[in-house]
DNA sequence: TTCTACTCGCGAACAGTGTTCGTGTCAAGA
DNA sequence: TCTTGACACGAACACTGTTCGCGAGTAGAA
């Protein structure tokens, strides 16, 4: 490309915005989201946010230490909307159910989060430490002991972020979904291929009809299993 | 750097490998293995492989088709140590937590490895394939019904393979270890700073002493309360 | 033995990435 | 009006995955 360094260009300066573009972490954060919402997470990179902004990539850095910040505040921005319970020790099944539900359909809503949120070690943030918060309270009002509630909300935490980073992976393009079958063919052929004795249930499995499941039933049900072996460490007079 | 096209280095063509450094998929991979083993996944570059077997990137895509392949390919040489057991009915529990504490065990021995196996949506190689099947046949063997069981094994799958990516993110450097240790005094410092009834349960969770554990006991937690809550779909008449 | 064909290694290039440095410009305070 | 300091930002650095085309080496045919 023309490499010469090119003169201010006359038609920025006082078109676009008052002469200066007017950056903030909050213009930062909204435009990353507008990015990724079009056009995937993989596109938030620092150019493509700072290009929507109609400025350069350097600019961000006085406002951003980083690009994982940047992920981190899309993920609190995102989490604002999050609506939590007050705990009723009577209905703590199903307010764990929707409050990890609600939580995974925010991610699910917006393909990237659920990544963002699978590789923030420690989530640090307000939004996200209210879901984490909001769990706890429901497990510990329903009589729980304290260890047991940790640990049950860490893994419930966890597997409803697995599973929307998971059905995140699910390409949206119309090609990108043709190739995903085309794979899945390729790999029922492949088992067909095999001896039937060498891998048997999986074979049986993708033969099933069911396999193409088009809803939430399979993470419900991993939900439903969880807490029904966690309902015998709560506390039955509380509980009713 | 040097930028002027460099005359072929005479002493590799006759000293390193019998005139053609003779590329396969074995040594492709074995190669990957080692530079992840030693630097991380984060280092398993297509130039950084190549250079590892004295050759440029480009000479591994006449035997890789994408570095996605060369991921695959790595995942399933490192399953490939997986033993599976033979299903017993009685046994189905212990079998069960055995088989996904075996896989989590193998990723987490391998850093890196947990996350490829979470980026890669539909496992098509044997290895990974296997743990599969074993894990089905485990469930089918105790009279779960097959739809239960397909569910169930996904669950125990993708929790596992969680569990396994989120303790790989936890660094292994000393310096980076230190500063995740400061970031959760940071966070500390934080939620003490908030009014008290703000994140009551989460300040409280810090606070127990326990929270520093060690162990899998989180993980192994998490796999016995859901079993707990898989086991009223199991034929008592085959578990005895 | 000579010549041809074909496979496969591989340098260079392309279009991207995160991040830093140093310069330049603008607006508000003295 | 002058100065100061904050902020915008072009260019550069060291990377990334992937493709193209050349060229060397080997194996088979004449």
């Amino acid at each position: 490309m023309s490499s010469e360094p090119v003169p201010p260009p006359p038609w920025r300066r006082s078109a676009n915005k008052s002469a200066r573009p007017h950056l903030s972490v909050a213009t930062i954060v909204a435009a990353a989201l507008r990015v990724m919402d079009a056009e995937g997470l993989d596109a938030v990179s620092m150019r493509r946010v700072a290009q929507d902004l109609g400025t350069g990539a350097a600019s961000l850095y006085a406002h951003v230490r980083n690009k994982q910040e940047l992920h981190e505040l899309i993920l609190e921005e995102v989490f604002r909307g999050l609506e939590v319970p007050t705990p009723d020790p009577r209905r703590w099944q199903e307010q764990l159910k929707e409050l990890i539900g609600q939580t995974t359909r925010i991610m699910l809503a917006r393909p990237g989060t659920a990544q963002i949120s699978l590789q923030t070690m420690i989530p640090m943030r307000p939004g996200t430490l209210a879901a984490m918060d909001a769990t706890l309270g429901i497990l510990r009002c329903a009589g729980i002991p304290d260890q047991i509630a940790d640990y049950a909300a860490d893994a419930l935490a966890l597997y409803g972020t697995a599973y929307a980073y998971e059905a995140s992976l699910w390409p949206s393009s119309e090609a990108g979904q043709a190739e995903a079958r085309r794979r899945i063919t390729e790999i029922e052929e492949y088992l067909s291929t095999l001896p039937a004795d060498r891998f048997p249930h999986l074979l049986a499995m993708m033969r099933r009809p069911f396999h193409e499941e088009n809803g939430s039933e399979r993470f419900e049900f991993a939900l439903d299993i969880f807490i029904a072996g966690l309902a015998k460490y709560a506390d039955p007079g509380l509980t009713e």
